[in-house]
DNA sequence: GCAAAAGTGTTCCTTTTACACCCATGC
DNA sequence: GCATGGGTGTAAAAGGAACACTTTTGC
């Protein structure tokens, strides 16, 4: 603590996005158990070893806070503000990651856990300047599922055209145009129509699908342009 | 040396786009002065120190190794590959910055100098990963172009629109019509015409422009998407 | 047979592209 | 008066938005 003192820290902060078709967009948070801001909740995160990368760093923090395990992990920005930690000067990069809610419920709600998911309209007050992190991620949601077909990483691998519309929906925080959305989406040609049904239990069962990743990323290297 | 010999660094790099209507896009580099990679070209840049922003070092080490004082700077992207350097730690959070060449010939091609600006499309090989921190800005500056009026920063205050048009096909990497592109840019309500006109000497004259920088920030409030 | 949800096609309008002629200036 | 570059408008094509009826299932 005394050796040192004069160097800058260095940390991660990953912002995890789920969903799922019932709650909408969540993201996990944990609870702090020490000083600053203990007892309040903050993103997971934690200084970076002097040999690792800042992916790793961020795996490593959120298997030990969260026992998650993202497959999609993307830098969103780094934060270095002198006043952000009251304590001393922490440099932060933070991530965002986005997983399939429906294969992570154990923090779901039990009282007892330290971690949770949170619906994005209703978090609760934050630590640090994590509320600023969690805005710009939310925001680069937003932005990069128009020009990325990052969707695909929240749901499951097969699923009901209907669940990809509403997950739009939820995140453009608008109604769209099922016959339009659906037309403009399958122009793309990376979505495989599978012979199976789903049935929600009401109304006539919808035909699944599933990402066409090789044939996305085979496109794209053509030059294909995504945008929905 | 010895204290601190775990904790990570922390520096800054900065990619600082000028732009000259005959010699195109430029970006500035310093010649190192020691090893690592002594003599060879580099991005400006250097560690931040304890109690000052990461903003505030970018333009502190601008300022000491080039003399530059940018207007518009904005994050890019954090480096953190454990072996980017080969003597110990060191993350570099990178920012691009934009500044109107002809106000700083200063180090144009003096030999002597140690700061000098080189032409993207003919740029030497560079210490580190900083030519990939090189194509990151480009790719970003790019995109940056078409949907935020960052030209502006590349330009005189007032410019006959033939400049912008260049500038854009410059960037861009190709022809763009005349007609329908003054056409769209007029149309956004964000340039003031000016009674001066402008002669390259040969032609009929051009009419000058400028940014109208509070429409801009007006209409960008009231929702009004720029795309160009 | 009725309620609920999925499937499908056409028209209209807006935006984008392509394109050609006249005008002001310097020499 | 001719060469050079700047200014302007229109028509065709493409893309996006709006919109209604039929089909399949559960009860």
């Amino acid at each position: 603590m005394s050796a040192g003192k004069n160097k800058i820290n260095l940390s991660v902060d990953a912002v995890v996005f789920g969903y799922d078709k019932d709650t909408g967009i969540s993201l996990t948070l944990i609870r702090r158990k020490n000083p600053p801001f203990k007892d309040a909740w903050a993103l997971p995160g934690g200084l970076v070893k002097y040999a690792e990368t800042l992916e790793a760093a961020v795996h490593r923090e959120l298997r030990e806070e969260t026992s998650l395990e993202v497959n999609y992990l993307e830098q969103l920005y780094t934060y270095g503000h002198p006043d952000r930690d009251p304590r001393n000067r922490v440099v932060s990069v933070a991530y965002y990651g986005l997983i399939r809610q429906s294969q992570f419920q154990l923090h779901a709600d039990s009282d007892a856990s330290e971690a949770r998911w949170f619906n994005i309209a209703q978090l609760p007050d934050l630590a640090f300047d994590h509320q600023k992190i969690v805005d710009t991620a939310i925001l680069r949601l937003k932005n990069k599922i128009t020009y990325e077909p990052i969707g695909f990483e929240l749901l499951d691998q097969k699923f009901p055209f209907i669940q990809l519309l509403t997950l739009y929906e939820v995140i453009r925080g608008k109604k769209l145009d099922r016959r339009n959305f659906k037309k403009k989406f399958l122009q793309l040609g990376i979505l495989e129509e599978l012979p199976e049904k789903h049935s929600s239990g009401k109304g006539r069962p919808g035909t699944m699908y599933q990402f066409k990743k090789k044939a996305y990323f085979d496109l794209k290297e053509k030059g294909m342009v995504f945008e929905v």
